[in-house]
DNA sequence: CGAAAGTGTGACCGGGTAGTCATTTTTATT
DNA sequence: AATAAAAATGACTACCCGGTCACACTTTCG
């Protein structure tokens, strides 16, 4: 939580800290990042920046949690009421998480980079609580199929969750090493994480589901 | 590749500095890992160490060779002629990794730590061709069994190889999250990163395998 | 024994960081 | 316009690091 004189700050200048910001944390690690390094972009005193936060990682934190309710307002409007299977209900699920990129891509980015951020001591343990949310959050949806009698009931839930998780990251990762796409180079551009590549990412989700549906569901 | 300072080296005194590296390596990231800490724990002048080595890297990438040259000893000699089908062959690599890991538990954490290594920009091209190495091998797994008929074929071969790739990374990572194993604690007493873990790892082991075997087997 | 070669040393260098705080500048209020 | 309050500043502190190198100590060998 920022403090008040950074809600104070006009509207535009405020975009302007956040998005230096998000742009560094996008491709440093946490402890890589530089304050220092910033505010020399920005063209203000590093002392202004702790006038504005407590100290870094109120500032970082600030970050995630703008960038996770941005997404969610993207993601949220989805029900998995409305569809007939688990499978089409994840796959829009990167339909709108590309709707979220193309509009939002620098939180896209920073939130892409946070993924991979399990490193960064200084940051473990904040880092950790965000994984197993997230992780819970993945149970959560193979328990409610697994309830409903549409995922199998012969493997742990626990193990479900997780490899639900996995295959999520696995398409992402996947997308990177393969070259498809390349965050540093589109975050030094200024484009989205997937710009111009919806088919090849949605063909990957497709290959992912047809594979690991026979892996989650009944019979 | 250590200078011939270091070969020359009296092996109980090499076998010290190795293992005061590989235990700093094992809990820090490249980057954070300080040579100026260990040679402090070791009790001799930093000069020394750069009459050993060239630099850090260059005693990163002779633990990271001398590691994988150990583990090797111990999963080569599994041959996947040998199984019936490759869940079995699967199967056994773990139980050979976990003598390993009893029998040298150092060069075990190292290389555990060195999965979630992502990050660490001086290291992170040298990290990826690592990757894309152990990479191509699950590919090539994966190859093998699809032109024996063995696997599905209606999946594009990188997927299938790459999805491999992190069932065996999740199953580390799932034992890890779960607190079933906990390495940073591990080391610290000197245990091996599976110490007394044997029935949950090959019990994880099988519920991911119960898991996929659907996902890549043919029908 | 004595000299040359090899090995060990740690103060020092240049570079980086997060965070502080006395001071100045800007803004708001009277 | 004068005063008070708020905000911006950047030099500074205290702390890291990897790597160097002139020097000291040991070993080898003629």
């Amino acid at each position: 939580m920022p403090k008040e004189t950074f809600i104070k700050l006009k509207e535009e200048k405020q975009k302007q800290i956040r998005e230096a910001f998000l742009r560094e944390f996008a491709i440093k690690t946490y402890d890589e990042a530089s304050i220092s390094m910033v505010v020399k972009q920005l063209g203000i005193a590093k002392g202004s920046v702790y006038q504005y936060f407590e100290d870094k990682l109120d500032l970082f934190m600030y970050l995630v949690n703008e960038s996770v309710a941005v997404k969610s307002k993207y993601t949220a409007v989805l029900k998995r009421e409305n569809y007939p299977d688990f499978w089409a209900y994840f796959s829009d699920l990167y339909e709108y998480g590309f709707q979220f990129d193309q509009e939002n891509p620098l939180n896209s980015h920073f939130l892409h980079n946070l993924t991979q951020n399990l490193n960064s001591p200084s940051i473990k343990h904040f880092y950790n609580e965000l994984l197993s949310q997230v992780i819970t959050g993945f149970e959560k949806l193979a328990e409610y199929e697994v309830e409903n009698g549409l995922f199998r009931s012969d493997v742990p839930v626990k193990t479900l969750g997780f490899f639900l998780y996995k295959l999520g990251s696995s398409i992402q990762e996947q997308l990177e090493i393969s070259g498809i796409i390349n965050p540093k180079e589109s975050i030094q551009k200024g484009l989205p994480v997937y710009f111009g590549k919806k088919d090849e990412l949605m063909q990957v989700v497709a290959d992912y589901i047809k594979l690991a549906k026979p892996a989650f569901n009944k019979n």
